[in-house]
DNA sequence: CACAGATTCGTATCGTCGCTAACTCCTAGC
DNA sequence: GCTAGGAGTTAGCGACGATACGAATCTGTG
């Protein structure tokens, strides 16, 4: 489906450098199509629809986020590299903000799995963090609080021209969201220790698994550990 | 400009239903225009532009969440108000996900004020959590902390359709940026009163002024409480 | 009442958009 | 050489946002 076709790719980009540089965030299918030079019914055999055309886009601008992220992160502190990724997080949408929007912003259609992608590389980061006992939650929700916490300032910082406090206003939001999210580094006073350990362990098995238990047990001991750390679920 | 005009307020509610009720969140002018029985001119001439309809739309979803909010806050603990905005918030998204997101997703045009009245609401709510000492850092950016968060959880709500922990997680967000804005209910051990003495004298002047100095004195009052509240400031 | 000016609305239309049917061309395999 | 199928083009459809222009209606004055 998505073989190395630099054609594709091509339109992709031609797409991407269009929804930049329109004053709108629009992009015609006329106009893509003309900047690389073929027609219209290309798209539609490359793409199907124009909302597979954009789909490919902001699939192709996690591509670029990834990278971004694989470049920056994975050092020996987790809890250093959260807080860069958040950073980076916010000088993405910095520098490409149409593009931003199309990953970012909720459209009813679009099949792209860029979001949900981008919330997998959150989960990993903060299983390493969990692993190392910094997590105070799963890292699930953790991620969800802060990649929410994340899109919308940026979204903010996005739709304001220049109301110039924004580097302090997202490390505030920064620094609340992940207080609450993480276990204080200094002292270690957590009201449930039970709680803390079962995570741990629960992220530790994530990352490097264990040949000491069977498959079946590894994987009921996955089920007491979640109802340890989350208590009130059905 | 906006006299009371009940055919521009037709179209405005026409827009909206179909805002509403389509699946890809658009609306045709021709097919509001078509709902009122009226023809496409008169839509130019009310309101001179798509934009400037969907930015009238915009506006009437604030007048509908003002009244909400003015219907159920203002009772003698801000911080129990400021609680339930929030919670009145994430109702309001959840309850109209098409009209919010035009209201509150950045678009790149949209002259509407909505997303800037919100936040005129959110300063005076908060205003007056700090003339009740309970708030540790300015209004306004404690304004924008909260709005900001609060967006990003609503949207993020908005784009998945059920992913059943959602209360769980506005609570969360929620906590997190109030814990990180507001003083401490139960100890008042705050590392700096002064600072907080003088954000709460701010925004008593902002709630009810003074009479005991002039009108210029009180202006250059004001110019050094904000130095106090906010050091680092050219 | 008559009439001029302004206002308001409908008809018809333009240019652009997303999208598709039908045809042509080029290449691979026997 | 011939055919099958993929890849591309031309031409066009319907719907959209937006507008020019004339008809209809209202308003105020003599």
């Amino acid at each position: 489906m998505a073989e190395n076709d630099p054609l594709r790719a091509a339109m992709i980009e031609a797409a991407e450098r269009q929804l930049a540089s329109s004053s709108d965030h629009e992009v015609a299918t006329r106009a893509v199509c003309e900047a690389v030079g073929v027609s219209q019914p290309v798209l539609y055999r490359l793409f199907g629809d124009k909302r597979g055309l954009l789909d490919a886009v902001a699939d192709h601008g996690y591509e670029r986020y990834a990278a971004l992220k694989a470049a920056q992160e994975q050092t020996d502190d987790p809890v250093a590299d959260l807080h860069a990724g958040w950073d980076g997080h916010m000088a993405f949408a910095r520098a490409n903000p149409a593009l931003y929007q199309l990953m970012f912003t909720p459209r009813p259609w679009s099949h792209s799995t860029a979001r949900d992608r981008v919330m997998d590389l959150l989960v990993a980061a903060l299983t390493r963090c969990a692993a190392a006992g910094a997590l105070r939650v799963e890292p699930r929700t953790a991620a969800q609080l802060i990649l929410a916490a994340n899109v919308g300032t940026a979204l903010d910082h996005i739709a304001r021209p220049a109301l110039f406090d924004d580097p302090a206003l997202s490390h505030r939001m920064r620094d609340a969201v992940f207080s609450h999210v993480l276990t204080t580094t200094t002292a270690q006073n957590d009201a449930d220790p039970l709680h803390t350990a079962a995570l741990r362990l629960h992220a530790q098995l994530d990352l490097t698994g264990t040949e000491a238990l069977e498959p079946a047990e590894t994987a009921l001991l996955r089920r007491w550990l979640e109802r340890i750390t989350q208590p009130g679920r059905g």
